[in-house]
DNA sequence: GCAAAAGTGTTCAGCTTACACCCATGG
DNA sequence: CCATGGGTGTAAGCTGAACACTTTTGC
């Protein structure tokens, strides 16, 4: 009646790089599925709750462990393992710009990043969760600040627009946008600027997660 | 390394009662937690899928299934269950008005509807389950169609506005919600009228979910 | 001086909110 | 005729969307 069931947690890595989305694959060497990309992931070890095997397995294949993460849903289909009853937690989460991003210990050929949306078919039903974490990372950006969690701690507003572009997959516009990121004074603006290409140098700012944290209590959103 | 985990399923069965919003809890016989009341569930059967456990375990509960069902979020910590490892994904039910809400052949001392937040206290986490499916009922209120879940096919506006009153908790301008509302067109009146209390009989109205479909693609929300 | 990105205001439409009275019914 | 809940409109303020030009810089 209640065969043993083993329980993973299997990994939505995303970091902007490049100006895009970009997710993190490692290629299966074994079978069922070897030479597949597929997500990162493992089980849960003794004494170990979810959300820390979570921050293991991130840890292990990235080398970062202070980052955003998040649970994401639980897939139990019986036939998405073909080696027997697989019950996976999967979790989604978002690395801080093009920096961090580097897998020590690990050979580029067994982890890479791949666009989001352009990714090579994943193996088991990891596409599924690529598609349900990209859909929830959407849906996020509107009423949080997950948005913050894809840059550096100094960005421009012209990177931050970039991101809000990125993930919601359409334009929008720069004046409207300015004005709304300045009306909530979640910005603290820097005496720094940058210059990314043949222009005129952009202002530094950082993100004030204590004028954000009244803002929420409020229900106040984030309707670009 | 990683010794048998169990999976279960628990279930936060929600339904409009008396004017307030209640959740069915049942009386555990045997220890751990004896005589404590608990959310009803249990273990994953073999060829079972979670989606299909949980519905499973609403159907032997309350002998309904055809009822809003979704996936709520996954408890894993390692102390939560004192017999031993035993992860559980957790699911909340939206049962329709008072009229469904019998749980044939369980008996009346082993499971009774409790007020959500005026509940007792309950067994190993489910405290912390509760307050989670309030707090997404909540939030989905604003977003999506899940309030009339709640409701019979037939129901009158001012019992739809009670759904939300109940659950947002606070109150709602009448003139203001019924506008909103008829605006989004979402509602069929029908040619019938009932009568609650000893006052003026109200209309009966039906939710269109085709209409509803159309908005959603275009992101209408529900700001009420 | 030119290419490239940074930066900056105003107007209009639509939505949200606040607010009070008459109506239909059964007892 | 009274108690109870059903039903209806308007005005003011706010928010969201559309829209174009000047500035700074390196080459």
């Amino acid at each position: 009646m209640t065969a043993p069931i083993q329980v993973t947690v299997d990994l939505v890595i995303f970091a902007l790089r490049e100006r895009e989305l970009q997710v993190l694959l490692v290629r299966r060497g074994i079978a069922p599925f070897e030479g597949h990309w597929a997500l990162p992931g493992g089980f849960i070890r003794d004494g170990e709750s979810l959300d820390e095997a979570a921050r293991r397995e991130l840890r292990e294949e990235t080398g970062v462990s202070d980052v955003y993460l998040e649970q994401l849903y639980t897939f139990g289909e019986p036939g998405r393992d073909p080696r027997g009853r697989v019950v996976t937690t999967a979790y989604y989460a978002l690395l801080t710009g093009d920096h961090a991003p580097l897998m020590p210990g690990s050979d580029a050929a067994a982890a890479r990043w791949w666009p989001a949306r352009a990714r090579p078919q994943l193996a088991f039903d990891h596409d599924l969760i690529v598609d349900y974490a990209l859909e929830r990372l959407k849906n996020k950006l509107e009423y949080t600040t997950v948005g913050f969690q894809l840059l550096p701690k100094k960005f421009t507003l012209t990177q931050l627009q970039r991101v809000y572009e990125t993930i919601l997959g359409r334009e929008l516009d720069k004046r409207n946008f300015r004005r709304k990121v300045a009306l909530l004074g979640i910005l603290k603006p820097l005496d720094e600027w940058v210059r990314e290409g043949p222009s005129r140098p952009a202002q530094l700012y950082r993100f004030s997660a204590k004028r954000f944290e009244k803002l929420r209590d409020k229900g106040i959103l984030f309707p670009f």
